[in-house]
DNA sequence: CTTCGTGCAAAAACTTTGCAAATTG
DNA sequence: CAATTTGCAAAGTTTTTGCACGAAG
């Protein structure tokens, strides 16, 4: 069986449209868009890593000296944002990293020995995914999918 | 598409056969087999569930009062096993959940409304994933995948 | 016997919470 | 203004570590 990949999905969220999504989620839960909540959603936007709680912190003190954000504020967002699933989570050795998910949906494929993650997305997958759960009686929210293996560079 | 389903994995390894499996793991890494991994292993193999470490604790502290484990070895116990791919971890509502995975390979579907994990695997998908893996130049090892939806019965 | 594993308690790491002050709508 | 959000520090949680003793090979 042959299946088409894609894997490049990076520049195809406009800062802009992202914004807006958000801001509507925080409309739709009554909440306030806030300095801090924006400085952070873009953070996650101008990083193309999954970052840990603390690697996201720290980005933010470097890039906002001035702004003074509180872990505490970052992990609340981080839950504001994983609540309106514009974030994910993924667990890679024993941490838990976030990522935006609001650029398009995608699958990883994580190679165990130098760590590199690739972004993909196969429709053929996303499809039986489908017909899975519909055959088990789940209407389909979301799913999450990690493929381990060696990259071709760490099999050399 | 149709995608072929199965979900019934549960009695499909013997505990003898689990157990020899884990001393090999133990004789490669030059460990020892204690009476505490072995209880450990145990504990997994005899619950139908994907437990957090300090569930697996209290079980253990309770099928087997006189044992006396520390949480310390509990977690020892459960990287070993990890690294050994006996037992896979799954995160679920922010909490770490491990679960034997030796019996046989399979994916989750998780209803976000009452938390009901099915066990399912689906012989396409993972054919499908082999082949992404190739296209992307790499030798697959491992997957996880969980599906989150809502289920028939939250649904009425 | 030598070495590794264990329990315990302490330490570290990670996450959440209470509160007074600042900010938003 | 009223009400939410923030930073800070303190309190919870969860996981790891150091060490003296016990167990395995």
């Amino acid at each position: 069986m042959e299946a088409r990949v894609e894997t490049e999905f990076r520049s195809d969220i406009e800062y802009k449209t992202l914004l807006d999504k958000f801001k509507t989620v925080l409309k739709k839960e009554g909440l306030r868009f806030t300095k801090q909540r924006e400085v952070i959603l873009n953070g996650l936007y101008s990083v193309d890593t999954h970052l840990t709680s603390e690697e996201l912190y720290q980005l933010l003190k470097s890039n906002n000296p001035k702004s003074n954000i509180g872990i505490a504020t970052v992990y609340r967002t981080l839950s504001l944002l994983e609540r309106g699933e514009l974030v994910t989570t993924l667990l890679t050795d024993n941490t838990k990293k976030y990522e935006l998910s609001a650029k398009e949906h995608h699958d990883h494929i994580i190679c165990t020995d130098c760590g590199k993650i690739i972004e993909f997305v196969s429709p053929d997958i996303e499809r039986l995914q489908e017909s899975v759960a519909e055959e088990l009686g789940f209407k389909i929210l979301d799913h999450s999918m990690q493929i381990y293996g060696i990259c071709k560079d760490c099999r050399k």
